[in-house]
DNA sequence: ATGGTTGTTGGACAA
């Protein structure tokens, strides 16, 4: 089973860069984030032609995520649990072909000194907890995502510059790791120990693409059970460099058995 | 030092 998982920067703007990627692509479950849209703009009948069931947890203007299945999706969960006033869409979890999947949108956090940072942080930890309920059923999960951290100094392209940003800071990135070790497998650097430049964005602005200054900051994180079925993963850096792309593009695994 | 980009939306705000 192919997993992928895209920032496509509102579904509606990209939509043949969408339609395009999962015709080539071939995906049996896309998980979606920045759809920028209610489910109700949502472009459910264009991408139902390619074969696909859809599950969308929309919002107006911002956010939004979805999961694009060919199996049947089943027992959507639409918010991360943990606060009920958080109204944000960046969330939404179920089942699909026998494996539980995420499409996670984590907040940005900047500016640092702003209540982004602190609301950050706060998401990591209802992550953190969730991720521990997931984990007590021993099944096979896949949470992809715009996780909005980058791990480790190689994977961004000028570390001292990114250092006090909210994606590559120590106590953003002590939280990631602490819900990594809760017991979750990075498919990309598991698969790719050693590499580096691996990266996932690149922003619009200073040629950031053309000279390849990126950071990886889109991830597949999974389960042990997901984990020891794991076959194949890579970043498909296709997608960014066409017109009128997302600033991110597509990273897939491929699960066996 | 500033501006450089894209999307939503019709002025900022988010990234």
């Amino acid at each position: 089973m192919k997993i992928a998982t895209w920032n496509v920067n509102s579904v509606r703007a990209r939509l043949p860069r969408v339609l395009e990627w999962l015709a080539s692509a071939a995906p049996d479950v896309a998980l979606l984030q920045e759809i920028k849209t209610v489910a109700e703009g949502f472009p459910e009948l264009e991408i139902g032609d390619l074969g696909y069931n859809v599950a969308v947890c929309g919002q107006k203007s911002y956010n939004g995520v979805a999961i694009l299945s060919k199996p049947p999706i089943e027992d959507v969960l639409m918010r991360l649990p943990g606060d009920d006033a958080d109204d944000q869409a960046r969330y939404i979890e179920a089942i699909v072909g026998g494996v539980r999947v995420a499409s996670i949108y984590l907040p940005n956090g900047n500016p640092v000194d702003s209540p982004k940072f602190p609301y950050k942080l706060g998401w990591m930890e209802r992550l953190y907890d969730h991720v521990g309920d997931l984990l007590g059923i021993e099944e096979a999960f896949v949470l992809g995502g715009d996780y909005n951290v980058a791990p480790e100094d190689r994977d961004v392209y000028d570390p001292a510059a990114w250092a006090g940003d909210a994606l590559c800071r120590p106590d953003t990135r002590a939280r990631y790791r602490a819900v990594v070790h809760l017991g979750l497998t990075d498919a990309y650097r598991a698969l790719h120990p050693d590499a580096a430049g691996a990266y996932t964005f690149w922003d619009y602005q200073k040629g950031r693409w053309q000279r390849d200054e990126g950071l990886r900051i889109d991830h597949l994180l999974l389960s042990p059970q997901a984990a020891d079925r794991l076959e194949t993963c890579d970043v498909d850096r296709d997608p960014r460099g066409r017109d009128k792309a997302s600033d991110h593009t597509p990273v897939w695994c491929e699960l066996g058995g």
